[in-house]
DNA sequence: CATGAATGAGGGTTCATTCAT
DNA sequence: CATGAATGAACCCTCATTCAT
């Protein structure tokens, strides 16, 4: 053994530090993303806490609820709809092609906020959420590309239902179908004769 | 004793006899009925029970899956659609209009349709509705209140997303968000310039 | 809530920590060897994890089924046989009086064998003993002491009629039914005139 | 309608009298034996009535218990054997090879007998037994084909484990295991040099 | 007497949540 | 801070037994 070997008892421990945490909490979030997506709302926690290689505890420091991973799930994706809403004249087909991309983490959102509206994190990615929308559709009219009587509320219960239909459909019908039901909601939406 | 033993049973407090059959199997409707609707698809059968004054056994007797309950609420509204359009030629609106009166139902039906495909008595539910939307779809189509590319498909598409939008609202905005969403929807089946 | 729901959850009411796993393991074992040879195979597995003192949750993480806890209790009867065995030259008939000691788990273990061939730990704790006995029976052969037309299969079938038998018998019985027993199966294999 | 059709309201109903009572224990008889024999000692009781085509009332009715019904089975195999001692000069193999074929009501006989051995029907049936294998003993031993040392108990055991192995055996298997095995035993009960 | 539905106590199993290490 | 075992309530389902018809 070299002079630089410890002699005391204690094995030296990997000290992984705060930055393993922020690891942590990135894989619970993956995790979580594929698992919701592909098992469903109801997945056990802990098959999310094992797919993200940690223990159980560690997914309750970073999400004491279901909810709140859910909510941190879509937040993320909230945060690539602002990017690319802020990068450019977005119309709201665009907007919906993400969501559809989305979608199943967009309908866990929306169950959750019917199921969980007292929720402070999630109110506040509602909020969020709907701000943003706004914006678009905002431009949306102005373009003339919204019927006259339609409003920013009638938008967001299209996008529930988007993205619930799209949720539920087999994953080997999902592309299809998704652009159907998009081109049929916003048709819907879209100046009448 | 060995490998039978089994003295499990449970002496019968109280037994109404069979004549209450039938009044067992319409109190677990109406409970599931109602349970379905305001717990979710994932209330505990046990509740249904409780809720509908029976046994666990009985309920099982009658129902013996959670899919079975499902697909018998949404069999007696099957059966009023079907009445429905049998006494009169019909709209699309007005069928859409039922359905949404029906959501919950309808949305279990949907969501059972997907998750249990390979169910006999679902996947023949299944084919009854679709026989009752084709009827109307025609009727529809020759009236010349349908865009050119919409198809069947397209219809069981958009009534999918309907209900599945109605089921998640809460009761109090339900009436409201219905109609909305059923303007959108209609509207983008309709003949566009 | 629609589909996920699932506030099933227990708050754990007394915690002893990871450090009781191998002492849950243990007393979970003792349990099962005591109640399968007092109450039989069909125990409640309920009843194994109260006499251990730990949660069902606990038995379900040592032992996954029923069957392999059986295997559990019958690998540490093999253990017992193969250091046995491995400590001297050995004849059937101690390897008989072992077997008889540990009649109700090796009566398990001879029934799980046929009743879960396929269980891949079964298998492995069947082969395990084919081989234990397949040392003892080439000696015993060797030494002239089995008739002619014995098979390693016979022994087997014999050790099973033995097992079995002293299983089914009152503990006060026992001892005595043992003996007669084994001097009977004992006197069956031993060479003709 | 003739004359003689009754013009009261209740329906002529087929009175099929105690004749049918009869036929029914006969029906459930058999219905026991198969699924004892196929399924095991812990067959539902249901599945019996089901077989046997008649309530589950009746079956109760006749068999008020499950050790009522395993005995009743037994009942019928005793008195083919009691028959068939009775007819002529018979030896132990040939009784042995009678219970082979019984083998698995025999085992259940085997473990009520110890499970309840409290029972009164199962007692008496156990004596009776007793009476018959003792007759031939007697024969046997006359004969000089018994070890000195071996006693009527000691038969009583040999019986136990054969039919005990019988049944614990697959199907397929059976016919050969069941002539080894009687084999093995009744050298075990032979004069020793 | 027969029928067969009703009953409900349990048994197996899962999983949200806690907490000693 | 992370780990992962422990916990036990609650769910689903089965089936022995009763009893109105």
């Amino acid at each position: 053994m070299t002079a630089a070997s410890g002699s005391r008892g204690a094995p030296a421990r990997r000290n992984r530090g705060p930055a393993a945490a922020e690891r942590n909490r990135r894989a619970l979030l993956a995790a979580g993303r594929d698992l919701l997506a592909t098992e469903g709302l109801a997945v056990p926690l802990s098959a999310v806490a094992k797919r993200a290689g940690v223990g159980q505890g560690s997914l309750y420091r970073h999400f004491p609820s279901r909810v709140a991973l859910i909510a941190a799930v879509f937040e993320e994706n909230l945060d690539r709809i602002e990017q690319f809403v802020a990068t450019g004249e977005r119309t709201l087909d665009e907007v919906f092609a993400m969501l559809v991309d989305q979608a199943v983490a967009s309908t866990a959102l929306v169950e959750a906020i019917n199921a969980h509206r007292d929720d402070a994190g999630v109110a506040r990615l509602g909020r969020r959420f709907a701000e943003v929308v706004d914006g678009v559709v905002e431009a949306e009219r102005a373009a003339g590309r919204l019927a006259d009587d339609i409003t920013v509320d009638d938008i967001r219960l299209a996008i529930g239902m988007l993205a619930g239909e799209i949720a539920r459909i087999d994953a080997a019908e999902r592309a299809g179908a998704a652009a159907r039901a998009r081109r049929i909601v916003l048709a819907g939406l879209r100046p009448r004769p």
